[in-house]
DNA sequence: CCAAAATTTAAACATTTGTTTAATTTTTTA
DNA sequence: TAAAAAATTAAACAAATGTTTAAATTTTGG
């Protein structure tokens, strides 16, 4: 029955690299099976057609997206340590997956995934207890009164952002990749103590 | 010689409007020339190409995204009162241009144009003298010790991130649009009281 | 080893793509 | 108002698109 277990791998590996790159509308199937080293009857053999073999892509790579949040959520830490750990971890996935950003936002914006977010993607991040371990600090008044999305969105903007903004950033400052990779550690670095000093009222870290 | 001036304006504006939502491989001429209300050959007639359509719709987008920096750098203001205004007119220009940033990020990253940023788009930031006045503050030590790269990290991170992650956020959350229109308004203090709290030190608002 | 199943291929398919041609209509101008 | 110029249209073009077909090859299991 099966045979060579790698070829529907292969496939995948190729079309994420080439959606990655180019999105969905970027790319025609032919692009993907020549990154195979094969022909498009193939892909539609293992995936039926490029809008389905699309979605098995987009889901990995949004699994992937909210994976490293969730292993640090679960740990046993204080908020402070989660939050500062967070940063670490987002910012060492992405510098592995700099594309990952801007194609999960792309795709979303431009409705290439019809599915709303499943509920198994956020289901994990609520089990971690993160959220009433946010609103337990709250409570205690050791940390700010900001909600839980605005808290998302500061960190997420902070995160996401600059790995989306590469190219603009370079041109804009006339930078290479090198300074480019440069500043991101600095921005880190920055983000962290910016957050941190932000949230955490009473422990001025100045 | 000339007839109706107004016709070569609306192809411009639709193809703006589609080329923002559906991105230069997302759309077809025939999409634009349908939403003009007109034919394909009117387009090349006018603009060439699809491509150099793009381009001049392109350029036009980056004029006005940086178009709102220019005017509040060259007003005559302390620095904590420019960057608190200039995330102010920020927020306001992309309330009411929400599609412009990720547009733009996203034509660069996948080099829908291959012209590098022009200088003619950069050199009115720089003479607005705004570098300038950054580089006293630090040396006067009324500022953080932090490089002009990094402060445009953050402030466009911050800034722009929000109105790219609309859908992402809105999906996450389970809130409508109008929910998000208010965290963007609460997301917009937050920044503007962390950035000036973080960049002057001497000065916490705590 | 051999038939059946699974895999891979080349070719063809109907559409859609960006662009061009040539004809028609409208506007200009003299 | 009539010839010239400009604007607009419908139709056609070749190339590229996603998908399917059917034949060829390879693998599997008895």
């Amino acid at each position: 029955m099966k045979r060579d277990l790698s070829t529907e791998e292969k496939i995948k590996a190729a079309a994420k690299k080439v959606f990655m790159t180019k999105g969905f509308d970027g790319c025609s199937v032919r692009d993907i099976a020549k990154e195979v080293g094969s022909n498009v009857a193939l892909l539609n053999y293992y995936f039926r057609s490029k809008e389905k073999l699309f979605e098995l892509i987009f889901e990995g790579a949004m699994s992937d997206f909210l994976q490293s949040m969730i292993e640090v959520f679960s740990s046993n830490l204080t908020l402070q340590e989660k939050l500062e750990q967070l940063i670490d971890k987002e910012f060492e996935f992405f510098m592995e997956h700099p594309e990952l950003p801007m194609f999960i936002l792309q795709s979303l914006h431009q409705n290439k995934t019809d599915a709303p977010m499943p509920s198994h993607f956020l289901e994990p991040i609520a089990n971690t207890g993160i959220f009433e371990q946010f609103e337990m600090a709250k409570a205690k008044g050791e940390i700010r009164d900001i909600s839980i999305r605005n808290m998302t969105m500061l960190l997420m903007s902070n995160v996401h952002y600059p790995f989306m903004s590469k190219k603009l950033t370079e041109q804009f400052h006339g930078i290479d990749a090198e300074v480019f990779e440069a500043d991101l550690i600095k921005h880190k670095a920055i983000v962290k103590e910016l957050i941190i000093n932000y949230l955490f009222i009473s422990n001025p870290k100045a």
